[in-house]
DNA sequence: CACTTGCATATTGTATCCAATATTCGATAT
DNA sequence: ATATCGAATATTGGATACAATATGCAAGTG
């Protein structure tokens, strides 16, 4: 047949759209750690029972995002520094070995790609703008590796951390030295030198990490 | 007071009690790649609505041990080759670097527990009994590492491959080689030889890969 | 006034019921 | 015989209603 069609089966339920939502939210900051989420409130902003409300918790949950207590409710979770150093480290490893899988494999279409999001970042206005184009430029460097499972967790992982890597972006040095850093890696990705941008990968982060560190000891 | 107590609080709902049995008999083994799980049947097992039922369904999907499509229900979720492959290269990186954290930091009573583990999987008699000892041996290993969401990771990759790390130690000389391997692994941790234990970790891990390969192509 | 106790209210957890969709199976036509 | 259609059945998604628990407040007690 010749009709314009789309799958229909793939439209989302009421859960999946509030889950989406809620993530979103969490990520950007909308909703400050600690912050609860009372399920009725949840259901009338979005015209639904609080079931689908309910599951879409239950998701958070599971990412991550936000810890329940029973008959207490779900708060946005929030995270220590300790757990963001480990996380970053954790980034470090998983993102450079990535990065090292995928150089050999990089189309040009791919290195154009990031080359746009390089500019979109630099040009971004917003700690949103910014973290938007610095993580679509990460991920795209990824994603040649063809390694699902890994691509998968890196994407749960930033999930988690996404909020306090805004902040780290926004602080007095971070969109500076991101982009100097960021050039380097997509330099070495062009010349397809895959040691060298998995290394370069993994001082980004380490950098990244000890500069969000200071900062939150500071405060 | 003087009552011994626990805190109610802390006592689980019926959607977790049944997402605890699920993953057991997803991951055991119990319920084969494809088998369908119906929310009405699996309610009238623990006699309860269907609500905790579907709850604990959107868990596992969190977790990737099932998958579901709209109005069709949730399936186990299998796992191809290619994925295998990819998990088991994770899982070499993850838990080599874990190790490494760990041996310095690693004390007498994790080295005795992993020793008693051992002797109890070469000891063992059933497929479960090996898996559950394997795990519980590195796992002990990994912890003293204190890298909270690195063990969280290894945990949630391990539920996700757990029937085919069985069926992999079921393999003809899966069993022996395993043993050779982790008293290796235990001797280079209690000589505090961090980077050589990281490294039989790893060899470990892919061997096991090629080992698991080469029979689920066999078929 | 500090502290407990009991009640009213708020919130979450679960059961029951209805709606939307998928699947099965038989009747019919070609 | 095979294919197609449609009704009956099965199954999931969501709304409503009720139960269990937490929280805040006011009255009572010392």
């Amino acid at each position: 047949m010749q009709i314009d069609s789309i799958n229909i089966a793939q439209t989302a339920s009421a859960a999946t759209i509030i889950y989406e939502a809620l993530k979103k939210a969490i990520i950007e900051g909308q909703l400050a750690d600690g912050a609860p989420l009372r399920q009725d409130e949840i259901a009338k902003m979005f015209n639904t029972s609080r079931i689908p409300v309910r599951e879409a918790i239950t998701m958070l949950e599971q990412q991550g995002l936000v810890v329940t207590q029973r008959y207490k409710g779900a708060v946005v979770a929030g995270i220590s520094p300790d757990e963001a150093a480990e996380i970053w480290d954790f980034r470090a490893l998983v993102e450079g070995h990535v990065i090292e899988a995928a150089v050999p494999r990089m189309s040009d279409e791919t290195l154009e790609l990031a080359r746009s999001y390089l500019m979109a970042f630099s040009e971004g206005a917003t700690p949103v703008d910014w973290g938007d184009q610095n993580r679509k430029f990460h991920t795209i460097l990824y994603r040649d590796s063809g390694l699902f499972y890994h691509l998968g967790v890196i994407e749960k992982t930033l999930d988690r951390v996404d909020r306090y890597l805004r902040a780290q972006l926004a602080l007095s040095n971070g969109l500076a030295r991101a982009n100097r850093e960021h050039e380097a890696i997509l330099a070495a990705c062009e010349r397809r030198d895959a040691t060298r941008a998995a290394e370069l990968t993994r001082q980004h982060i380490l950098g990244a990490k000890t500069n969000l560190l200071d900062n939150l000891r500071k405060r």
